[in-house]
DNA sequence: CGGTAAGGTGTACGCTGTACACCGGTCAAG
DNA sequence: CTTGACCGGTGTACAGCGTACACCTTACCG
């Protein structure tokens, strides 16, 4: 045992290997075709092996936000709130981009994991480093909702096909839903000729962030409580 | 066949019938629970038989995602588009909130369904006939993204178990996450004493679409185009 | 009256997560 | 030096899932 047919020993499972070998498994083949029984091929190991160092697929399913959590860059110094938070979500963004299965993920967690406690104690850090009460920081960090992550939800994510074939689907309904042929076309590049590769995420999420931010701002200037709203 | 044991012949299977007592199933017995199987069983036919009216259980998920859109009140005319967005999102989250795993469905849709669709057109239409361009109503639109539905996704929505004990492991946890205790206590009663029942959902959502709607007008009214930003 | 199609049935397959008994190896105490 | 406990990997087994496929009954239409 932990011998290797050729006799070299064979590197133990830890957590750490077993989660990290999930992100990778989950990164190359998808989160859909991650089970115990497929990770543990990837580690050469039988199923019940991963039982030893993760209590169920659940946790090993929170292991890995963290994982990516950990990826998150540190909080920028010197900043103001507003710029600190921007930057601090936009690099949330970029550690969940590298992972296309991660936003799904996140969301289906139901009990914070503590890397995302560590993570959303900086955030709220920063809004109250900024002076921010802990009342409108309180509604703001709702009001971002997952976008504290880094993702929008969007509307239908999924792999959805062609974008030509869909592009082409959706015109051919445009009588039907003239309205979102319309607004799928607009914005999206400056020559409105052609349906083409939809709209540019990036923008749509910092528009959304930064009129989020700017929200909180001009109610934090004029001193906002939610005392006379309830 | 098609009789039961009393010989009372029983009522055929519909689409609509399916689709409806998947709806009411998952009500009572939660969406963990909803099988093809046990489905069928409350159809008091055999499990097979479902696919006669629904193509595999993805396309049940979509069609019980219809029957919940078809649950939202059509537009109310005659309000500015402002409000008219606001009143109709609010009737969503109505919809929505009725069935407790209806979000959860919404969210994991891969493909938009027919009565989305007409959902989303409304809900562009509204933002248009008040004057928006297809530009800045394209941008809205992401900006809002799961909140049309009526949901703020939530961070860690799940069941988390009797929140008095949360609650108490949270105030455990004070000294590593002493910003999250505070923030968690405040704005949630007048007497932050006790940590208590959390927060007002109602009142975080609709103040973050406040936030979002008030960007929107101010930038509507300044003529906003996002050709300079980009 | 006979053929066709629609709809409900029964069986079976491959996949999932994971409970439980087992067992070899390492290491500490007697 | 032996013994016993524990840690970690193994093997088998089970219940539940979605669903493919062949079948059979019934209703209807020409």
């Amino acid at each position: 045992m932990a011998q290797q047919a050729d006799g070299t020993r064979r590197t133990p499972l830890t957590r750490d290997r077993v989660l990290h070998t999930a992100v990778a498994l989950a990164d190359r083949a998808g989160i859909g075709s991650l089970s115990m029984r497929s990770l543990a091929q990837e580690l050469d190991v039988v199923p019940m092996a991963l039982y030893k160092h993760v209590a169920n697929k659940e946790q090993l399913l929170d292991g890995m936000v963290d994982v990516i959590v950990g990826e998150i860059d540190p909080p920028a110094d010197g900043a103001d709130w507003r710029s600190a938070v921007r930057g601090r979500v936009l690099s949330a963004r970029r550690a969940l981009l590298r992972h296309p299965w991660a936003s799904q993920v996140v969301e289906s967690r139901t009990a914070p994991t503590p890397g995302t406690l560590d993570y959303l104690e900086s955030v709220i850090g920063m809004f109250r480093a900024g002076g921010l009460s802990a009342d409108l920081t309180h509604h703001a960090m709702h009001a971002l909702g997952s976008r504290v992550w880094g993702f929008t939800q969007e509307l239908f994510h999924g792999p959805g096909g062609d974008p030509q074939a869909q592009a082409a689907a959706l015109r051919e309904a445009a009588d039907r839903y003239p309205r979102i042929v319309e607004i799928a076309t607009a914005g999206a590049h400056d020559d409105g000729s052609v349906v083409g590769r939809g709209c540019d995420d990036q923008f749509e999420f910092e528009f959304a962030l930064d009129l989020l931010l700017d929200g909180f701002e001009r109610l934090h200037r004029q001193g906002w409580t939610s005392a006379g709203h309830r």
